[in-house]
DNA sequence: AGCGGAAAGG
DNA sequence: CCTTTCCGCT
């Protein structure tokens, strides 16, 4: 077994007391500004899960299925965008265009017949974001005869929340519980199959925490979204600091790193295999 | 609405 | 490298 950071925060998703947050919010490190050293801009990808985590509703929401969401306004979230990025003119096309180039890359997908409707793979977005992964070659491992399984790809499938082994303890029994429907990403850390046994370490470095806008009724009442207690936000109301040891800056870099593979193979993967994308891979 | 090439910029 | 801008095509 491979071992992971150390020396972070509880989980944030489950807590002592019962309560869970809603705010979804990535950890500063994940808006480290373009001056600061070693940093970049935020991505589009990074802006989006960080809309859809903290519930914004308006604008983007998540869909019916696990990684699916719905842009409900896209001038709107164009608009949003541009402010972000400090574009003026930016648009849902423009946008939109940035969106496609992802498909390349395969963090997104387009959900064919519906509109404005797109679906993240995290499975791709989440494996490349466990620190120290790949582990290093153990004992020699049988090398696997041809798919690529060797940078970014998991060995196991991410599962949803049902049928997926709680690893937080008591409290995510209580997030197991509660967010039957449609567990989104960010849960996660708490709910990964049993063969990653989800170390406290990473529970306060994953990008992708939080609970969904509506939970089960006995969590409404908890109130307004409590953020994070490491969470500092800055005058332009974003997070600077970086204390974690790993970035999406990183991921991005990883996600990269396949996509000369998955070009390579662009035109055979059009003749239809985009049916498994977030389930497998 | 959605796609993807081409070029350019940071 | 990651868009932003523009655009022709379906």
């Amino acid at each position: 077994m491979w071992e992971l950071p150390s020396g972070s925060a509880g989980c944030p998703v489950a807590q002592g007391d019962g309560a869970v947050p809603q705010a979804v919010l990535f950890p500063d490190w994940a808006y480290k500004p373009a001056w600061s050293p070693g940093s970049r801009q935020v991505q589009l990808w990074h802006f989006l899960l960080e809309l859809l985590g903290r519930g914004e509703g308006g604008a983007i929401g998540w869909g019916g299925e696990w990684g699916e969401f719905v842009i409900r306004d896209p001038e709107r979230l164009a608009r949003l965008w541009g402010e972000r990025k400090g574009k003026p003119h930016m648009n849902y096309d423009k946008l939109s265009r940035a969106l496609r180039y992802y498909y390349n890359k395969r963090i997104l997908h387009k959900t064919k017949g519906k509109r404005f409707t797109y679906k993240f793979n995290f499975s791709k977005l989440i494996l490349v974001n466990y620190p120290g992964y790949p582990p290093p070659p153990q004992p020699p491992p049988p090398p696997p005869s041809h798919q690529l399984l060797q940078s970014g790809a998991l060995p196991f499938p991410l599962l949803p929340a049902e049928s997926a082994l709680p690893a937080c303890g008591g409290a995510a029994s209580v997030m197991h519980a509660a967010v039957q429907p449609m567990p989104h990403p960010f849960l996660l850390p708490c709910c990964l199959p049993k063969p990653i046994a989800m170390p406290r370490a990473l529970h306060g470095h994953f990008p992708f925490i939080s609970a969904p806008a509506r939970l089960g009724a006995n969590l409404r009442e908890s109130g307004p979204p409590p953020l994070p207690s490491a969470l500092h936000v800055s005058a332009n109301g974003w997070h600077h600091k970086s204390p974690a040891g790993w970035d999406l800056n990183h991921i991005s870099r990883r996600l990269f790193g396949e996509v000369k593979q998955t070009e390579i193979q662009g035109e055979q993967r059009k003749v239809g295999n985009d049916a498994q994308m977030g389930e497998s891979e």
